[in-house]
Formats: structure tokens, C-alpha cells, sequence
DNA sequence: TTTTTTCTTTACAAAATCTTTATACAAAGC
DNA sequence: GCTTTGTATAAAGATTTTGTAAAGAAAAAA
């Protein structure tokens, strides 16, 4: 068994010697970028199993780095923040961060919840690229190919087709869709869902009325197959 | 839509009023529990989306209940406390709770985590497939596979199908499973659950007419075996 | 600015699903 | 035997859900 790789992205040199101490006395692989830029490009070359990323970056804001892990990460990224700042936190968790903690944080504590996290998050997909027959997306770049030709794709059209392939096999419900495309308020709006399904048929399948990946069902969601 | 479900086990009323109206203003649905017997009896007969549970609870403790829920209840737990206490922290953790804060808790937080726990687990691949001969459910997938072929059915023919599998070996009466399935006031139309029966047996029975599956109990319900 | 692209909204057609009705069958009691 | 009660099934009608085109609004690019 390899050892859980737990991929550290703080600006404060004495902070990660802390993390690291602790971490790899629990039995951890740890890694380490001192800025957003640096985290990012060592994620995506080796993605570690759960990533620590303080929230006060110099570079980019640590929202930002979340965000943008988010688009292709989905293992547990937790949050470490000098600020107990309410909007922050909540903005973390909506923004898919696993957990969040104010520093100073408490070593027993911070274990179990780097436990925890991964604990649920194990059974997850991770590659970074999904193939399906003649589909074939990469969720780094965010190129989504048919039969090796790059289709070209709107950020809306490209975000649903990337969580239906992550989730495929399985059926979405519209809510769920709409939540995570659109956000929290606009559950509500299956209509949008119609149309940007509509396009991307259109635009992936070989026969739209009849369509073979992106299919629907009624009353419930969608399914990618 | 169905709501989400949240279920409350807190012992002081106060808790308990504060937490109904921050989260029925949310749009979940509240159930609550004074203690912790109440509350475990109340997820088993009717397991709840998410469960709030306070740790200090007068009967049993919160570590108890937490201990009892967590051989069965596979969807999130979500600990409240008024100690800040690090051990307990990391017992809870350690014992599956989904997340832990302290009282006095910041309404919008906690909003947040609960979100985050639900969206966690609407994902998590927590295996629960039923099999049964030839008939498999997957419960997270929403698909129902006969020989390893999907079998296409309709949300109403699913949400009976699941009914029926989860509880394979008992009888379900009429009024059980209308109650279940299409709600309240749907306890006296017999017929509706004939017509879905039939259809069901017509798309997984290998002869329609001698079901070995869903078996009719006459004058009490259906059985499936 | 103008043009182009993308997103949101509306309207309506098409399809799928649910509800209801009608009818047939089977078992149990009289 | 007949009647009653409970069940099975097909099919018609009603309703809900979904698909699609297209126009207007907003955002991005030229």
C-alpha cells in the first residue's frame, strides 16, 4: 500500500515545517507549494490523495486556486484560513472544500479531519481525463473531443458535459445539475437545463433525436452513458 | 420536489426552535428529537437526509447515539456541541460524524457545512447495490439491472422497485407502500399500485404471470423475493 | 462603438408518464 | 351454483415532462 500523499499550499515556510512534522509523523507523504501558481501546476502533474490550501495566498486568492482546482480535482481539498471570517468560510464549503479551519488549529483535530475527508472521499474517480467510446474529455485543459476532433464547446456547455462524464453511469437529478452548473438559487431552472442538454446533443451525438450518451430520465434527471 | 429531510436530536427546546426556523427557511424539512432514544428510534423508522445530533444529550451520550446511528445510517451526521473540546473532536471524527462545530455555532456556517455534507454524500459511491438472482438495484445510480441489462423504467416504477428490493423478504401492505411512494393522501388507491405492479412484473419477471419476484400477498400487499 | 457570441426566456410541439375506466379472472364464503 | 372480495391487465384519456426553435438580453470580442 503507497503511502496517502497530502499536498500542502501555504506561503508561510514555518507553517508548512509545522504541517509536515505532524503529517508525516501520522504516516503521511507530504508535498509542498509555497504559492497558488506552484500548487496548481504540482496537482495537476501528480495529484496527491488530499490537498491543505491556505486560504491567504500571496499570488492568487485562495478562492481562486479552489475554484480552479475544483474544475478537475475531486479529492478532499481542506481549507486552512488565518481569518474566522463567516462569508469566507461559507464560500469555501459552497465552492466544494471539503472542511475549513481557522488556524490556530488543533494537531489531534486537524488529523481527524484529514482522516474523515479522505475516509469519504476514497471511492472517487480521479483521472484526469474521462473516456467514453467516441467521447473523450480532459478536464485539465478543459478539451472535450469527438472522435478525436475538438468540439468546440461554451463554458456553460463545457461545465455540464464535465460533471455528467465525471458522474457517468449515473443519474443526475435536475437539481443537482442545476446546483452545481448554476448555483445554489437557481435549483428551480430545468428549463435552462433543456436547452444547454439540447446543445451539447447537438453538438456530441451522432443522432441528437436519438441520443446515446446524454440521456434522459423522465422525472428525474440525466444519466451520461 | 421532495424536500430534504433533516432530523434534530437536541435536548434543550430552545436549540431545537432556533434550529427549525433557520432551516426550514432554507427549505429543508425539520423533524426533532429531545434525547437520544427518541432520536434513534425516529431515524430508523423514518431515516431523515441529515442528521443533527448534539453530544451532550441527557440519556445516552451524543458518542453513543452517534455509535448506534452509524451501524446503519450511511448519510451524513453532523455533531453540535457546547464543549470545544479536542478529544471529543476527534472521537466524533473518528467515529463517522461528517462534521463537528461548537455551540455557539454561526447560522450561515452551518447552513454551509450542511450543504457540503449532503452534496458529499449525494455523490459518494457508498455501494448500496441490492442483488437478488438475476435482478440487481443500484441505489445510488438510480439503475435497475436485469441479467446485466438496464432496465428502462419510469420514476414511479423505480421508486416502487427500490422500495420493494430494500425490504426483499417482507410483506409491504397496500397502505405501506402507497403511503411511501405516492404520499398521504394516495392510501386508499389500491388500484394505482396494481397498475405500477403489473407493469414492474411485466419488465422484470421472466413470466409475467407466474412473478417469482414480486409476489402478491393477498389482502396484505406485495413481497418481494 | 459595432459585431459576435453566449445566455436567458418564451412559446409550442412531441413524448412519456400517470390516472382512470373497463373488463376479466380467481378464490373464498354462502 | 352464485355472490362477494380481491387481483390482473389492457387501453383510453389526462396530465406532466421534455425537446426544439427562436427571439430578446447580456456579455464578450473585435
Amino acid at each position: 500500500m503507497n503511502k496517502t500523499e497530502i499536498l500542502i499550499i501555504d506561503d508561510e515556510a514555518a507553517i508548512r515545517k509545522l504541517l509536515q512534522i505532524a503529517l508525516e509523523s501520522n504516516g503521511y507523504k507530504v508535498r509542498e507549494a509555497s504559492n497558488g501558481k506552484e500548487g496548481i501546476i504540482m496537482a495537476a502533474n501528480h495529484p496527491p490523495d488530499l490537498i491543505l490550501l491556505d486560504i491567504g495566498l500571496p499570488d492568487i486568492s485562495g478562492q481562486d486556486v479552489l475554484h480552479q482546482l475544483k474544475d478537475w480535482y475531486q479529492k478532499p481539498i481542506i481549507i486552512l484560513s488565518a481569518l474566522d471570517n463567516e462569508e469566507d468560510i461559507v464560500k469555501a464549503l459552497d465552492n466544494g472544500a471539503s472542511d475549513y479551519l481557522t488556524k490556530p488549529f488543533r494537531t489531534a483535530e486537524l488529523m481527524a479531519r484529514i482522516r474523515s475527508s479522505i475516509r469519504r472521499g476514497e471511492t472517487e474517480n480521479n483521472d484526469a481525463n474521462i473516456v467514453c467510446a467516441d467521447i473523450e474529455i480532459d478536464l485539465v485543459s478543459r478539451i472535450v473531443k469527438r472522435n478525436n476532433i475538438i468540439v468546440k464547446l461554451t463554458a456553460t456547455e463545457y461545465n455540464l458535459m464535465a460533471l455528467l462524464m465525471r458522474y457517468q453511469g449515473k443519474v443526475l437529478t435536475h437539481q443537482y445539475i442545476l446546483r452545481e452548473i448554476w448555483g445554489l438559487s437557481y435549483q428551480s431552472e430545468t428549463q435552462y437545463l433543456r436547452v444547454f442538454v439540447a446543445q451539447l446533443r447537438k453538438k456530441i451525438e451522432e443522432n441528437p433525436n436519438q441520443p446515446k450518451h446524454i440521456l434522459t430520465e423522465s422525472g428525474v434527471g440525466y444519466r451520461f452513458a
